[in-house]
DNA sequence: TATTTCATGTAAGCCGTTACATGATTCT
DNA sequence: AGAATCATGTAACGGCTTACATGAAATA
């Protein structure tokens, strides 16, 4: 049982899920792609954590809707209160920005314009799935047990890095234009109260 | 060449370091560990894009320094501008929050707090970071050609991430505080605003 | 006309993690 | 006394990515 695995038992904690679907959804907050998920499903009804119900499709091939088991279940909260491995992060653009230093101006802003519409795309999205969730809910969610309430924090947790993603973008074009002969260590604070405004 | 070794080119584009330095350093911003960074750096020397200085220690394995060659820092500029692949992202505490609803709150609090530890270390870290590097630039950090201003730009960007995930953690709390008969959709932008603070 | 969406699956190869291996010094 | 730091390296295994394979319907 991988991390992954873990993650599909969740996602289906919530719903019922093909395998196609499942890897959509877990990549939001997950990256993965299918050739990855279909074996490990397969695993799983094998090892009695999921089952599934085979729906016939013409044009396209049969569909297996995925569900939890009572067994996947108690293996889901046994998982869930064990340590918290920490979060592994690779973003190219960091280590392209890294040596700033010796690149030039236009190429720093050919990769700040990179950067930013790749926030702003992000962004989008998220706006785009709190609609979408809004509205299969009616607008309604009252408590930590309402559905769909894992979703919603991590849409709404997505949604602010990128936001503060591109406000730093930002604040990084501003440093530039403010010319040599200023001090960019007190501009730090600056920087972390900027990233409060929702426009 | 893997994006590894593009990140191992940009660090040495700064200064000149050891594998063992590498290894550290690199791990702020991209995650791995030395078995994967020794033989790259081989494999790089083989192809001339480093070379490196063999220093004899006694008590201690000798030390070789590597320093980008005129070639690697070439190969550098190309990879900065060619195109930017998407941020990976993979943390457990996204997959194991999503079936939340299927959580008592005794589970979720214990999630909460180790998430919120995790944050407070990685605040602290970041923090020091940046006292260190004031420290070694006599404070002085004025332009874009500025030693170190990659640096400092991205500890700034991973203090705000987990300073926006704390404020995610005690939003979440709040949110449970409220009580039932309370439409959480209304409070999505609440949370927005006070991600600003900075205490 | 070409690409995207739905929908599943396999195979090869690369990549990365964990563990093994060594060893003096310094910190707790 | 035990753990962490400095410092390099290899080996085995597991996991992940890319590509292969198919194919109808809808969209651009």
């Amino acid at each position: 049982m991988n991390k992954l695995s873990y993650g599909l038992l969740s996602l289906l904690a919530v719903e019922t899920l093909t395998g196609y679907e499942l890897t959509q959804k877990i990549n939001q907050f997950w990256h993965t792609n299918h050739s990855a998920v279909y074996p490990l499903l397969s695993e799983l009804e094998t090892r009695g954590s999921v089952s599934f119900k085979l729906i016939e499709q013409n044009g396209k091939p049969d569909k297996k809707i995925f569900a939890i088991t009572d067994q996947g279940m108690l293996e889901l909260k046994k998982w869930v209160v064990a340590d918290l491995r920490p979060a592994l992060k690779k973003d190219e653009m960091a280590l392209k920005l890294f040596c700033m230093e010796s690149l030039d101006s236009a190429t720093i802003d050919i990769l700040l314009k990179k950067i930013e519409t790749r926030c702003s795309k992000k962004i989008n999205q998220r706006r785009e799935s709190l609609e979408n969730l809004k509205n299969k809910l009616d607008g309604k969610l009252d408590s930590f047990n309402s559905p769909k309430i894992g979703s919603f924090l991590l849409i709404q947790k997505s949604l602010s890095e990128a936001k503060i993603e591109l406000a730093w973008c930002k604040w990084i074009r501003e440093l530039n234009d403010k010319g040599e002969n200023v001090n960019l260590f007190d501009y730090a604070f600056t920087y972390d109260c900027r990233v409060t405004d929702d426009k």
